[in-house]
DNA sequence: CATGAATGAGATTTCATTCAT
DNA sequence: AATGAATGAAATCTCATTCAT
């Protein structure tokens, strides 16, 4: 079957190898979930096995990958001036709507205590910490919840978004979110 | 060396190797998650594996069969006449905490829409439906809350409990509910 | 592609799987080395990969099986009154000669020490130092060699035998045990 | 990321590149093995992959490159007018003890009939045959030992010596030559 | 009806080798 | 000529499922 192996880009190929796995990974985590093959992934980059595990060691790393960018932009949002709690949480929710991976990663945390994933957990743990120290970017909190109480609320939200089909989850954390704002009791 | 094959206990053990694949399960699925290998399970029986898909074929069918008993009780509790819309969720909080199996089951329900699994949560929808119509039995829950509001908030709670080490879950739980019901705005 | 699937032979095949796997192995440890994939030893023994790891979990317990019936074959020739240390040296010759593996699981022992491969040099030597024991059982020896400087004369027969052409295995053995019986010296 | 590439020193690296291949290869074949993967020998010599390949198309082409200065120190040895044959065995073993690579890719020769390591063997072959020509130079030899002998009991020495921890292989060569040079019979 | 061995598809991972730069 | 990323063919091992007994 000649023909039929992919040909050797050669190192240039790197950069763009890494960016399609991790775009191949965040949509297959999204799609099949965080346990979904690797191979997938691959497959869905268009680049040998070989490759995958050259830039990303195991799952972890690669999932990191996936998002490390979204953390990052977490951390630019809250680094604005101007930005509010509310804002912040409102990318922290398009976030999970859009790849349910990141909620199984996070969610998984304490369960298999990666140090990389802590850490993760930790840096947004810590952004969430530095807008509610300061009253006027979080008006409307109720006084006492704290930014663990806000990583519960994310795990809580993207618990709710977790394998629910990708058209309901926006809908679906509105009304998690209107809930969770008011409460459920009088 | 003929002897070391469990004995073949005939028919009348079938009742029996039924309830100990449920029991099994259980355990299981809450210890290794809700993705353990079927075979554990039946080891954890002492059951042969062929017994295990002779009485369930497939992996909901057993997982149907553990949670179906948690739903009984939920409506046996429904149905008694004193019976507080808080009893309920205090109850399916308890279920949630002793297993993770059961969170993951039906957080995967509307992705791998199987129709027992759809059933089982309409049943549970119905149930919480019943106590709501009533509002001597719902007292404090604000006004334009649903059926379909409480089971989203049960997502979200068995989301936050997912993953998390069991010790951990009742204390999570309990921190969970009291955002949920208060809410995080003033 | 119907029918290319193996017939299931069914629980009854189990004794004669495991016979089938251990011939096979003991033919491609002889023929590959001991370190030929299990794969092959599968397909060699018309057997499914996964009954190969339900008989044997490692390749260390597939490799004991296959020498267990040669140091039980020893054990028995030691255990009659009127074997010699002859006789067992000429034994352990005729199974290096027949068997790489042996040799090359043997000569691993310290390496990575297993403790099932331990055990079974452990038997080995047990053995020898019994038949040692006696004068008359060993009337050519010379006076202060051990039952483990025979363990190293068999690793070094061993040694002599491994990597090269079965043809040739017999008569190599020969030479090398005549040079280590009236040493290379005058 | 450029500048974290090892920056190409050009041809006039051809030659120190060769020799840390050879270097590195020396220590990781007897540390690993003479299986090693070829990117330890690489990534030890702080050389890219495609160097080693462009310097030494095949494995055997390394370890040949890693033993010929072995085999050269033997020959410097043997045309020396004084040295004896007990000199050059003890060249010989003190290199099998110093690495096991070179006692698996010797004793490997027969097996995988590759003309330059056949090649080898000739000139160790050769050089001791030449030696044992000189009566006056192997004054304790028993005679009848053919230089072929000697390279059984090289092979024998190697064989002993194969997979066992490098802090035993001085005592076990030791050992192993007492026997041989006595005979373990009387 | 129970048993548990048999089966093979598939997931993960490693490495020899090629090749664009 | 050097570099190291790309490639995919194995090899290992696991498990859901089937089926002879």
């Amino acid at each position: 079957m000649p023909g039929s192996r992919r040909p050797n880009r050669g190192p240039s190929a790197a950069a763009a190898n890494r960016a399609a796995l991790i775009a191949a990974a965040r949509e297959v985590f999204a799609t099949e979930g965080y346990g979904a093959p690797l191979s997938s992934v691959a497959r869905a980059a268009g680049v040998g096995q070989g490759s995958l595990y050259r830039h990303f060691p195991d799952r972890v790393a690669l999932a990191m990958a996936v998002f490390e960018e979204g953390v990052t932009a977490l951390e630019a949002l809250a680094a604005e001036p101007g930005s509010t709690l509310d804002d912040l949480l409102a990318l922290m929710t398009d976030q999970a709507v859009s790849s349910t991976g990141l909620i199984e990663l996070v969610s998984r945390a304490t369960r298999e205590p990666d140090q990389r994933v802590l850490g993760l957990r930790e840096r947004v743990t810590g952004l969430l910490a530095g807008v509610l120290a300061d009253p006027r970017r979080a008006p409307r909190l109720r006084p006492g919840v704290t930014a663990d109480d806000l990583m519960l609320v994310f795990g809580m939200i993207a618990g709710a978004l977790a394998h629910i089909p990708a058209a309901e989850r926006r809908a679906t954390a509105e009304r998690a979110w209107s809930l969770l704002r008011r409460g459920v009791e009088k």
